[in-house]
DNA sequence: CTTGGCACTCTAAAGTTTTGAGTGCTAATA
DNA sequence: TATTAGCACTCAAAACTTTAGAGTGCCAAG
């Protein structure tokens, strides 16, 4: 496979992909013939391909069909033949309007998965950010019936998250309302580990002979941030599986149905993911290159979408290999960045 | 059809339609002649079935095969001879579980639709509860960069809500402070309705010589009811689409997607589930009977849920008309009620 | 009223033929 | 030496045929 491809076999290697990937149809010589503006016989075509056959690049799936893309020959494909296309207008100005920066963390990675599904008509999949830092901003405290608080946490400018809290007695509006006062007021602009961490020596200090106010902080707000943490959640959304059934005019339903349980098996799935967050930019895994079973034939698109300079998640769609790659990699691309410019605000 | 059915033919059609439901497979005399306990010949089932087919009840797909049932088949079946199980301990344990009430509204409502579609394995889909009354508990703003305005409300006693308002102009901590105390004071316990036409009013009047905390009430506040109302979310939910791939073994894909466009066409189904909402219990629409095309031979099986002992939302599943109503049928109902008094709390 | 029996029907499965797209090879050509 | 036309060959898919058997309706006897 080091033996480089002549020009020739090259350019025919492209059309063969663009080819199939619009008919989903194996292309067989005589219709790159007609196809190509290079006036070249298919005889000689055939030839051709009997080298790129011979170097892995493209199959016959059996005798008297055309050609087929192999894994390799995608790869080749992707990595140096692609061109892909700029983004329309249109689909760009719809991108900037539905990752409205005015919205929170949640509603935005479910918007940006969602939309890229719908784009690309793949499943849209993408990982829920990780918490790189959380500053405390705001905290408020109500209190509930029943011995339980509404605790309400603004966390890194404008985060909301709240919770009921379960506590061993039950409060008056007055006592909650000092405590968020002094937790406003002293840990303001904290990393909310730092702020457990302090809560944490502050009980452990004087257990005794600490006023009302104090201990009333200490026991509310220590709830609080161990759920907050506890609650950290991980993991990922998938979005439009629905569009993977529209496809495969001719997958059977097994392939099918084997493909979706693909998303039960989550932790494969995240940790995939989870190894692309570190890449820069768009990353392409065709067939069995992503290192797990039921997706033969299947192609991940993903990149990572930053938040503070940061990488911390990842954006991506799955779908059978034959795509529109010129299509979809900018699309996932240039959402993944808008997403990072929409968290960044 | 008048005509009532005699007994034999009712336990014979209750026997088929349970064999049908289990296997999926057309019901032949010679097979409910074995499986029933009723000594009975093949030639006398014939004669049954064919009184039940007359009826409309039965129909063969084709001359040699065996008979299913129709729309009116499934109708009186499950109207009249359906034997609903109770629900098993650990399931509704299971149930209650997930149902934690110390969620919010828009959890509850995911995982109560989310659930159902699990256990049952059909497409869950539930509407958005209509915020028949909110009451303002608590409101808080803090500041953002360019003049935006981080909204926070409380409504209902745990329901968070909050917005980015974009305002005419900035606003510094301590005046948003005073504006929310403000609110605080002078509106908690009102419907949002309610506050929103007061502050309207006091707009109108004293347009002048109104102090300066009065004034970012009523601009900041305004602008916040008014995107409070606006966002009253209608719609609904689906989840579990992917249920319906891993049925109908031998259904072809194009009814397949056909059934899957049917929740692109929000309103249809909206309307349906809105009719639902004043029935008491559960309603189950088999065929054509939900009235909108492209869901012939599906069934929908419904059941409200209440909120402060008003029926709000609705919840649901639909799938293929051959699904194990006694099994679906308490897990939708039990569900519902469940989801009411997690609203409840 | 029920039943065994039989002729009849019609699908699904298995088997057969036909078609045509596509190949590889060879010999002629430039 | 590279290209091409031509031809024999292969094989999947489509069309068609055959077979098997599940199920029916109806009749005549119990």
């Amino acid at each position: 496979m080091p033996e480089p491809l002549n020009e020739r076999a090259a350019l025919l290697l492209k059309k063969l992909v663009y080819s199939y990937i619009s008919d989903g149809q194996p292309v067989g010589s005589k219709k790159l013939a007609e196809d190509a503006d290079l006036n070249i016989s298919s005889a000689t075509i055939r030839n051709v391909m009997s080298g790129l056959e011979k170097k892995g690049l493209i199959v016959a799936p059996h005798t008297s069909a055309g050609r087929i893309p192999t894994e390799q020959g995608y790869r080749l494909f992707v990595d140096s033949m692609l061109e892909v296309e700029p983004l329309s207008r249109s689909l760009l100005s719809r991108l900037k309007q539905e990752l409205d920066p005015d919205q929170n963390v949640d509603v935005l990675i479910n918007h940006a998965s969602q939309i890229v599904s719908e784009v690309t008509h793949m499943a849209g999949i993408i990982t829920v950010p990780k918490a790189s830092q959380a500053t405390l901003r705001h905290i408020e405290f109500l209190p509930l019936s029943d011995q339980r608080v509404l605790a309400i946490l603004v966390i890194n400018e404008r985060e909301v998250q709240n919770r009921v809290l379960h506590m061993q007695r039950s409060y008056k509006t007055e006592e909650l309302q000092e405590a968020s006062t002094f937790l406003n007021q002293n840990y303001m602009g904290m990393d909310i580990y730092e702020v457990r961490e302090q809560l944490l020596h502050a009980m452990q200090r004087a257990r005794e002979d600490i006023d009302a106010t104090m201990r009333t902080v200490i026991e509310v707000a220590g709830v609080t941030f161990a759920e907050s943490l506890q609650a950290n959640h991980e993991g990922y959304r998938v979005q439009g599986e629905t569009n993977l059934v529209r496809y495969g005019e001719n997958t059977d339903r097994e392939h099918l149905t084997q493909l979706l349980e693909v998303f039960d098996h989550k932790r494969e799935l995240l940790g995939l993911l989870d190894r692309c967050i570190q890449a820069e930019g768009v990353k392409v895994f065709i067939g069995n290159e992503a290192g797990f079973k039921g997706l033969g034939d299947c192609s991940v698109v993903t990149a990572p979408y930053m938040f503070q300079g940061e990488p911390v998640g990842v954006l991506g769609v799955i779908g059978p290999a034959r795509i529109n790659y010129s299509m979809v990699i900018p699309v996932v691309d240039v959402t993944a960045k808008l997403l990072g410019e929409a968290l960044d605000k």
